[in-house]
DNA sequence: ACCAAAAATGAACAATGTTCAATTTTTTTC
DNA sequence: GAAAAAAATTGAACATTGTTCATTTTTGGT
């Protein structure tokens, strides 16, 4: 069995493991013995356990911007945002260990350890609400509305860890749908207005 | 030496190695060490580890609304909130320990285990952007007014997570005030259109 | 069949939260 | 004040982490 195999193998019996059990059943041991190998293998294949999650992490990145990407053509710009957010809530919800350890990660790791790899993948989701943004605010400056998306994927992607967790709830009984919906309207509502006002 | 002033000092002492070292410093030995007080002492005053952090971030939570109080009566509603989400960017820069520590916990806890008194603090702040809400939208109906604020106020607090860390860096080279100014005011102006809309 | 290189192993280490029998201190009782 | 009882404090011990690395096993070429 060759090398590259047994970290196929690895990467894809710990990721049943965290979307079954949870991100925090997965550690070094528990995945030896669920895939077979032993724990000086999986240090082998990957160096130490936050390669494994960064690893993990990216592939949650790239399905979650396949999910987005088919949505690319549908209806118009601002129509397509509100698909893109009710298919992110989806996803978030559908896949909440795995998105989990997303933000877990990012909360517990500085830049550096980031692989490019890694961030082009959040980039390339960037760059999908961008191409809407492009005909939604053709007024706005280059500049200014680079700004404006990265706000607006930022808030989303960060209110999107509440998702994980039951805090919220204690909170406020609010739809989770809702919540992000009614950010992405005031706030593309609040553009528009600033559009007019700049021109 | 009272129960409650061992209890105080503890706190007092982890507070402080927060502070100086970081949220991963903190552990029972650690604590323990730097305290003078044995390991068994500080789990017979908090049970656990994990209600020492509450308390910390009870502390962090009651110094944010200290110093957004006293913004209260400062100019328009408007120029109100602009400095509270100043302030608070301020506050969370100042410390940023003690606020990882606050993500960090939510994130690792499900809501029950979140004491009353914890969410207090929570609501407690939310009532001060509500009040300049208040004045601010006096024709949009309560309950969607409520909704607005807790969409607001969630976006800047978990989106405050990332000042903590330099993931952002990696992401835009953003300024970490711009980025919440500009999502306080576009969504403020959207606010105002959406509230237009609705009489 | 042999041997060298590569890969896989799992016992061992340090550090974590947590427990609890033993010790020390404080309070009560006479 | 001494003795007894109660309460508080202690730190060694346990289970679980990530991680390392000498040893063993497997592989591949001659």
């Amino acid at each position: 069995m060759s090398k590259d195999n047994i970290g196929e193998k690895l990467v894809s019996k710990g990721r049943a493991l965290i979307k079954e059990k949870g991100a925090d059943f997965l550690t070094a041991r528990k995945l030896s013995e669920a895939s077979g190998y032993s724990v000086g293998t999986i240090y082998n294949q990957f160096g130490n356990m936050d390669n494994f999650i960064l690893i993990q992490n990216y592939l949650t990145l790239e399905s979650l911007y396949n999910r987005l990407a088919k949505l690319q053509t549908s209806g118009t710009a601002y129509h397509r945002l509100n698909l893109y957010v009710k298919e992110f809530i989806n996803f978030v919800i559908e896949n909440k260990n795995l998105w989990f350890l997303v933000h877990n990660f990012h909360l517990h790791n500085n830049s550096r350890h980031f692989s490019r790899v890694y961030l082009k993948r959040v980039v390339q989701i960037t760059k999908l609400v961008e191409n809407a943004f492009k005909s939604m605010f053709p007024d706005i400056e280059v500049p200014e509305r680079t700004l404006s998306i990265q706000v607006l994927w930022l808030s989303l992607f960060s209110m999107s860890s509440f998702i994980t967790t039951d805090a919220l709830n204690s909170f406020s009984k609010i739809n989770k749908y809702t919540l992000c919906e009614l950010l992405l309207n005031t706030y593309l509502a609040g553009m528009k207005v600033l559009e007019k006002a700049s021109t």
